[in-house]
DNA sequence: ATTACAAATAGTCAATTTGACCATAATTTA
DNA sequence: TAAATTATGGTCAAATTGACTATTTGTAAT
């Protein structure tokens, strides 16, 4: 290992990283062009190769950063994919990564061995390389899970939000329609959300008010015994 | 690849398995004392080298089959832990593997690199080398969690089951106790669970009814909508 | 046999939560 | 001033939960 340069990469072992922004009330993937290897011109997943100094965490925030812009979001494991033959020509394992992001928030600049790098409509994914659209498919069915069960979203809305943009969110990602009075009810009723004094403006038709989240009541909340239910 | 030898190994990558085994109503962990290598003399978690030739999930099975003697399980994969420090003298990253298993309808058979094997209670296993707490304390927190919200454990039941086994299961995994009518009517209710004509006998008290799983019924009711929550 | 036990199963009941609604309030624009 | 639009409030029956009590069915002890 201290023979290594520092950037020398683990053979076999690579990184991909399924980002869903959500925007417009729409929920997007970030994808990449490949503008070099075996998949050149091809859109895929960002991903790369870790690093012998660097944890798999930090190797995918910095191949996602140097990929597309994107940087200093949380990035959380979904699962490592091995199936022998997922890699054209040399047994590659890939562990994927996730995340939830507010697309707005982000200017894409591509880089490194991405040539572009756009938001593409989740069910507008066209066919990735390796088995990239089972990786999306899997993140995509674990956010699903993943937002009815943690107040997962929150961090990507504005600091101040009104209970429409939540429930807009939880549609997209769940892809139903929520009753507006009941959403409501049941959110506020986990008294996790704090009224802000302020409402909306430049808007026509009655101002909503804002609210916003408390990571510190969350945390008080879950150590008594509440757990986020949707 | 095709020049590689049919058990070449991928180096920096491996995986270990937690396996958790219920017996008298307590939760095991299923260790292995390693017969040779850097940890020789060590309770650890059972795990080993991934071949070029196999899948991820193949390895997992092999490696649990060979050490401990313990085989056709359902290995779902935990995620991958990947600090850069946590192998000694080389850099390792590891793909960790859980199941829920009854102890005793398997027989522990150690081999390969494994001098030894056997069932430790959850909350009396020892120091383990690597970061193999750390692994096993994710794995249980990650089965208390599905536990609740799928139909996880009843396989590891006899076919036929008394609601006071399932009961007990409940109760060892997510270490609190439940009311018994009300944890009753809760299951009864999901109509998962099929009466069978038969009793318990040799209890010195009311033999209780059998009960059985139906994957298919569970499937239907999936597809029509239902979530397992408890 | 009768009684004591242990555990299974049944039932009660108030409190809470849900789902499906309808009603009203606050704003802006026609 | 009315219409439009969206936020917010409220209702109500049905379903679910939590904390219990009661009854049943069997074995074991006297």
């Amino acid at each position: 290992m201290a023979s290594r340069a520092a950037n020398d990469i683990i053979e076999a072992l690579s990184i991909d990283c399924v980002i869903f922004g959500f925007r417009h009330s729409e929920l997007d993937v970030l994808l990449i062009k490949h503008a070099e290897g075996i998949s050149k011109g091809k859109w895929a997943l960002p991903g790369g190769w870790i690093r012998y100094t660097e944890s798999i965490d930090d190797a995918a925030n910095r191949l996602l950063t140097s990929l597309t812009g994107v940087s200093n979001i949380f990035l959380e494991q979904l699962r490592a994919f091995g199936d022998v033959k997922r890699y054209p020509g040399k047994r590659v394992i890939t562990i994927a990564y996730y995340a939830l992001i507010n697309a707005d928030n982000y200017a894409l600049s591509p880089g490194f061995t991405a040539s572009d790098a756009r938001w593409c409509k989740i069910h507008e994914v066209p066919r990735l390389p390796y088995d990239h659209n089972k990786i999306l498919k899997s993140g995509f069915q674990y956010l699903k899970h993943k937002v009815r069960h943690e107040p997962l979203g929150f961090n990507l809305l504005p600091k101040k939000f009104t209970l429409h943009q939540i429930q807009k969110l939880y549609e997209a990602i769940l892809e139903t329609e929520l009753d507006k009075p009941n959403f409501r009810r049941k959110l506020l009723n986990m008294n996790l959300l704090v009224p802000c004094d302020e409402k909306q403006h430049d808007v026509s038709h009655r101002a909503a008010n804002f609210y916003r989240f408390d990571k510190r009541i969350y945390k008080q909340l879950t150590e008594s015994g509440f757990t986020f239910e949707l």
